[in-house]
DNA sequence: ACCCTACATTGGACAGGATCTAAGGCAAGG
DNA sequence: CCTTGCCTTAGATCCTGTCCAATGTAGGGT
């Protein structure tokens, strides 16, 4: 994740410590945080940091192609740091809780041209929605 | 449409000029509305209906299997009348127009089991995005 | 045709998520 | 180490959607 802010730093992103705590927070495998999670969890280490800086920091994350956005129907967005190796999601229709999956086939190559309407499509994304372990004990 | 509600009154759901209007407006092919502009657009006819019925009335339908709910960015929900026939979606990530679809193949057949992590899955979902005729003029 | 009653509708309050604003703070180049 | 322009902050505000208590009414029963 470091080699994130240096990147991002290299790009003219000023470096606070409000974003590298946010990026640190957003570490890991199978990392699908809220926005008020990633606050509760950065407030941990920086007690004084306000929910508006986190907003500013997941957007220009999402903006700049480092993090991926998650809508979970009408729930609170979730954030994924693993932008960069293509995946979808398995979404747990009760709890809202979201594991990175990895399908096999192109859904891309699964739409006729003759269904496009003229559009240039640009990508696909699956969701898969079901009951988690949890939910279902 | 005057099926669909024939069907309903059947089930013991009682007919009223609200639900009536509601699911008029929602007739058609590619009809993707939120639901205040389902609300706006049954105003017209029905003056007085108010924004807590056409939330009831789509929560109803949705939850009877008449109506679909498609969460697109983590804006306004769309409510799409095409339940009966199982499809998929294109959207335009420019202006957010919306096109049913049709694609080949079975995306929950891609999910191998050893992807589940324990979720029982019910569904899958295909988001098409690109750019839609207009918007690429 | 008329009543009853259970179910629908209403408007306004409320709640959660996200954005905006104006004022003060601070990274980093010079 | 100073300056400048971008960042951060708290709180107001917006948007979507739900809840509530009071009122209205569809439609079965008589």
């Amino acid at each position: 994740m470091s080699d994130l802010l240096e990147r991002l730093r290299e790009r003219g992103w000023r470096l606070t410590a409000q974003r590298r705590v946010v990026a640190e927070v957003l570490d890991g495998d199978h990392v699908h945080l809220t926005a008020d999670e990633v606050h509760a969890r950065a407030a941990e280490r920086l007690p004084e940091i306000s929910r508006a800086t986190v907003y500013n920091t997941l957007r220009e994350l999402v903006h700049r192609g480092e993090v991926l956005e998650v809508s979970t129907d009408g729930r609170a967005k979730r954030y994924d740091p693993n932008a960069h190796r293509p995946h979808h999601h398995l979404l747990c229709a009760r709890c809202g809780s979201i594991r990175d999956v990895h399908p096999t086939g192109d859904p891309l190559a699964n739409l006729p041209a003759a269904q496009s309407f003229g559009f240039t499509v640009l990508e696909a994304e699956v969701t898969y929605r079901g009951i988690c372990p949890d939910c279902a004990a």
